[in-house]
RNA sequence: ACGACCGUAGCUCAGUUGGUUAGAGCGCUACCUUGACAUGGUAGAGGUCGGUGGUUCGAAUCCACUCGGUCGUACCA
């Protein structure tokens, strides 16, 4: 093995040989396991985020797999519709054409180009990170079955009336042109203004305090243009009298009434609301329960109509209101919405109609992709009735069939089941699942599979003209189907029936509003078990934070603090990393910004650390549900920690390879320290699995870490010195065959977690030890042993504990390592003696010790730096070596110590209420604590004594 | 406004139902090229667990209040 541990020689080619192998496919033996991946985005890569996720899902895979079970990490993309569509069209613009210009087909055709160019770079940065999903079964949500579940789905829902289309108040994106349901809207809070506008009173009536108008506040002045009227609260005696009578509407020339709705604050601003039933999502429910009409007055652009749309309160069109034609003053018509609330305002003031205008906080809806402000848009659209479903859904989580972990997300999610909206899923978008819906020329629509099955069903022959609807299905429509969708569904299939439910999904919060509830909604509705029992899509969800850069700070493109997981592996120069991030810039002005911060926190670039190392950190830093602070520091620890393993592993084949091992007979003698080692390993594994099945990476990975690193390094390799290089036969093959099986065991317990380094050694070790395969993805994985050594573990603590007091003394007097030392003992009982005299061969290596001699009491020891273990002392003669003064302080510190130990022990018992109240137990303890505490104490007097007299 | 989460060593974080003298990694100090490893070894310094009050024999842990931070959800036109 070479000296230095470098993964880049290492990880690539062993994923070839697995994947070449077929070692990721299920086993077809034993219970099922499944994981579903969260399908990325098909033309995205890979960030920190996903290489979280990725290493925790495929650990879970590797133990499961290792384990006996017969596992499938089910792999797969999605279509992602506005995104990709942005990317493509993005690229258009580049090259001066437009999807408009292209046409629907030639645009599809271009996606499915740019899918097929780009699609492979996650899936390749996922064989990076190591992932053993089952590429074989590689699905992507646009592919020919899973469009067919989508189909199916879509057309059940129809039938059952959860699925209707109707006009609504839709969020509108002015900029993607489509709708997008309310979770894809984000408020943002924006400094603006709130513009007090007078109406003047019709017919001459007037106020309570005589004025001829009312006054309405709006932060949306230019939606003016469609009030259809101002509401005031029934209650407010400012303005009952007003109720019923009429406002001329400025600007438009409008009578518009005065109605009373109880929505209205009268606390708030004037206590008068214009209402705008076509662009407000409050007033549209104010319309509705008020029979208003709806005046329509922005276009699919936010530009102002020349010609309102005009709606009855249930959504028809209509021609007119009251002689309202619709047709809007020409002096706005064409403008933007928010010059249009420019000049509005401007006439209001010019008329003297604007009483005032203040600064007010608000927030602004914004589409998520898009980033513009999103519009209230009156528009025929589809929607999912979700409220039967979320019931199912919502039991599910309360009776504990689906867990989240942790836990706490679990309000959230019912918080958001309770007043769940319907969904609206259409999109008018070219990119995605088109809606099996047709419509005939009077505007009958049908909804089938396809063309053929809807003129069957319904009777229409070939001469009745159908053209399908034009829109696509919300990306997470499909997404929502992926738990059973990839397993062959609506066929029932084998698959179907071994691995779901699958057992564990693994995402972001951010997403379970998105997906999960989703998933489980439809998962619920179309699977039953062999009872008629909804079927869950998964038994736990376990939900990972976000990984944020070392300030805590989101990663983001703007920002300019992206981490890709792959520069992590392979490292960076610093001039490619800072053109990485400085790449393709929304706004090039923070160039120089992220230009400076980035070499200033990466001068020298970053280096290669390797997949293993990655993972691990990632593992090491999952504490539940918590968002993690991305730490370089971390990750070189860990790869610190690779380098470690991989060393103390050439320690071991060294010492074994070409040596008789003890596999083929002869006589075993296992030192103290082989009989410890192999109750500590097999402690490891229980703690270690513990943590695995309570998903908790980072005491898994402490765990490992711990034992790999301070107990069979530190200790245990420096234990075997002795014995191979002084033993006998049958002390060097018990030695040697118990470095090599811990260490083989070993490999394989950590397998899941660092896949890489584990194999690469394994295969060299695992003969050595008697194990034979081509790999260490399929050996079993570690199991809890029956204790063998019961002693071996205390003997050992104990002896260690010698051993750390000796180097304690010879640290903190300053002896040199290099110097062998002298050591005396007394006071040490029949235990303490064989102890010591079995093991002297460890000690006296450990402790770097010239001569131990046992001495009958204290008194005959020279003058000595003395230490304690339990009642036994430690004496190192003075003899030149060691000074008086340094001694004494030494001491003095260990006095001081002990006597605040007395003194807080002896408080404790003197304190009646503790000696009356506490556990019996409890109270030993202290009491044993105390007299222990009180001999060190007296000891440590006497030799302080000593020393002084000297 | 409501809700959730967080506040522990210089930094990043553990600390399962209240019970030794609160732990780890990094960083820091001193010494050490000892035949696996300087991506190393040995020893060491460093925290009254955000604050106040309470429950308890006993609180980082439970309760109340409070300060600070993060994130959701709902918003008043």
């Amino acid at each position: 093995m070479d000296k230095t541990y470098s993964p880049n020689a290492i990880e690539q080619a062993l994923y070839q040989k697995w994947e070449q192998a077929g070692y990721f496919k299920p086993s077809g033996q034993g219970s099922s396991y499944c994981i579903m991946i969260p399908p990325p985005n098909v033309t995205g890569s890979l960030h920190m985020g996903h290489a979280f996720q990725h290493t925790i899902m495929d650990t879970l895979t590797r133990y499961k797999r290792m384990d006996g079970f017969n596992t499938l990490w089910q792999v797969g993309s999605d279509h992602a519709g506005i995104a990709t569509q942005m990317v493509v069209e993005r690229q258009l613009a580049a090259q001066g054409t437009s999807r408009q210009e292209l046409g629907r087909d030639a645009f599809i055709d271009k996606i499915w180009e740019w899918k097929e160019q780009s699609g492979g770079t996650i899936t390749q940065q996922m064989r990076r990170l190591g992932d053993s999903v089952d590429w074989d079964r590689e699905r992507f949500t646009m592919d020919e079955g899973l469009s067919n579940a989508v189909k199916e789905v879509f057309v059940r829902l129809h039938k059952e009336n959860l699925i209707y289309r109707g006009k609504r108040l839709v969020n509108w994106d002015p900029k993607l042109q489509t709708a997008i349901s309310d979770l894809e809207v984000e408020n943002k809070e924006q400094q603006g203004h709130i513009w007090h506008l007078r109406y003047p009173l019709a017919d001459g009536a007037k106020t309570a305090d005589g004025k001829d108008h009312l006054v309405v506040a709006t932060t949306r002045p230019e939606t003016m243009l469609g009030d259809v009227c101002v509401a005031v609260h029934p209650d407010d005696e400012r303005y009952q009298a007003l109720v019923g009578k009429f406002i001329d509407l400025p600007l438009v020339q409008r009578r518009i009434p005065i109605i009373a709705d109880s929505y209205v604050d009268q606390d708030f601003g004037t206590g008068c609301v214009k209402i705008t039933p076509a662009h407000d999502f409050n007033d549209y429910d104010i319309g509705k329960r008020n029979k208003l009409a709806m005046i329509a007055v922005l276009d699919d652009h936010a530009h102002v109509r020349e010609r309102a749309g005009l709606y009855t309160a249930t959504g028809e069109a209509i021609d007119t209101i009251d002689g309202f034609d619709g047709t809007l003053p020409s002096a706005y018509q064409g403008m933007e919405r928010f010059a249009a609330r420019k000049q509005i305002i401007a006439d209001f003031d010019a008329a003297g109609l604007l009483d005032k205008v203040e600064q007010h906080t608000n927030k602004v809806p914004y589409g998520d992709r898009g980033g513009v402000p999103i519009e209230p848009h009156l528009t025929d659209q589809w929607y999912v009735r979700v409220a039967p479903m979320a019931e199912v859904a919502t039991r599910a989580v309360e009776d504990g069939e689906i867990q989240f972990v942790p836990k706490q997300y679990e309000n959230m999610y019912f918080a958001w089941m309770r007043d769940i909206q319907d969904w609206c899923i259409s999109r008018q978008l070219w990119w995605g699942h088109r809606i099996p819906a047709w419509y005939d020329e009077q505007g009958n629509v049908y909804v089938g599979r396809d063309e053929a099955e809807v003129r069957q069903e319904h009777n229409l022959s070939d001469d009745v003209r159908l053209q399908q609807d034009e829109d696509v299905l919300d990306t997470w429509f499909s997404s929502a189907l992926w738990s059973f969708s990839t397993l062959g569904w609506p066929e029932s299939t084998e698959d179907l029936k071994t691995f779901h439910p699958t057992d564990v999904l693994v995402t972001g919060f951010d997403i379970i509003f998105f997906w999960v509830a989703r998933m489980i909604m439809m998962t619920m509705h179309f699977l039953k078990d062999e009872h008629g029992k909804p079927q869950v899509p998964f038994k736990t969800v376990y939900v990972t934070g976000l990984i944020r850069d070392e300030e805590g700070q989101k990663m983001s493109k703007s920002k300019g603090n992206v981490l890709d997981p792959l520069d992590m592996i392979d490292g960076i120069e610093r001039e490619k990393l800072v053109a990485k991030r400085t790449a393709n810039m929304m706004q090039p002005q923070l160039e120089a910004k992220i230009k400076k911060r980035t070499e200033k926190q990466f001068p020298e670039g970053i280096s290669a650390h390797g997949t293993d190392a990655l993972r691990f950190t990632l593992a090491a830093l999952a504490s539940t549900g918590r968002d993690i602070n991305w730490d370089m520091k971390r990750l070189e620890g860990y790869r610190n920690f690779c380098n470690k393993l991989w060393n103390a592993s050439r320690y071991v084949l060294m010492n074994t390879e070409e040596h008789d091992c003890g596999l083929k007979g002869g006589e075993l003698t296992l030192s103290l320290a082989d009989q410890w080692i192999i109750e500590c390993f097999n402690d490891t594994v229980k703690q270690f699995r513990s943590a695995l099945d309570n998903y908790r990476f980072d005491q898994a990975a402490a765990i490992a870490y711990e034992f790999t690193w301070n107990q069979f390094c530190d200790w245990y390799l420096e234990l075997t010195k002795p014995v191979l290089f002084n033993g006998n036969e049958a002390e060097l093959r018990g030695t040697r065959n118990t470095l090599v099986t811990v260490l083989e065991q070993l490999l394989r317990l950590l397998h899941p977690l660092l896949p890489f380094i584990t194999e690469e050694i394994w295969l060299r070790a695992a003969p050595l030890s008697g194990e034979r395969g081509d790999t260490i993805m399929l050996q079993a994985y570690p199991q809890v042993q029956a204790e063998r050594f019961a002693s071996a573990r205390d003997d050992m603590e104990w002896l260690k504990q010698v051993i750390v007091a000796i180097r304690n003394i010879r640290g903190e007097m300053n002896l040199s390592p290099n110097t062998p030392l002298p050591v005396l003992i007394a006071n040490a009982d029949t235990q303490a003696r064989a102890r010591l005299k079995h093991n002297a061969s460890f000690l006296s290596a450990l402790a770097k010790l010239e001569t131990v001699e046992f001495i009958d009491s204290a008194d005959e020891a020279p003058a000595s730096a003395t230490a304690l273990v339990g009642r036994m002392e430690l004496h190192i003669p003075m003899a030149g070596l060691i000074d008086t003064a340094a001694e004494l302080a030494r001491l003095d510190k260990a006095i001081e110590k002990a006597e605040k130990e007395v003194a807080m022990f002896s408080r404790k018992l003197s304190n009646d209420n503790f000696v009356s109240k506490a556990p019996a137990e409890v109270i030993t303890k202290e009491r044993e604590k105390l007299l222990n505490a009180e001999e060190t104490l007296q000891q440590l007097r006497y030799q302080r004594e000593k020393i002084a007299a000297l």
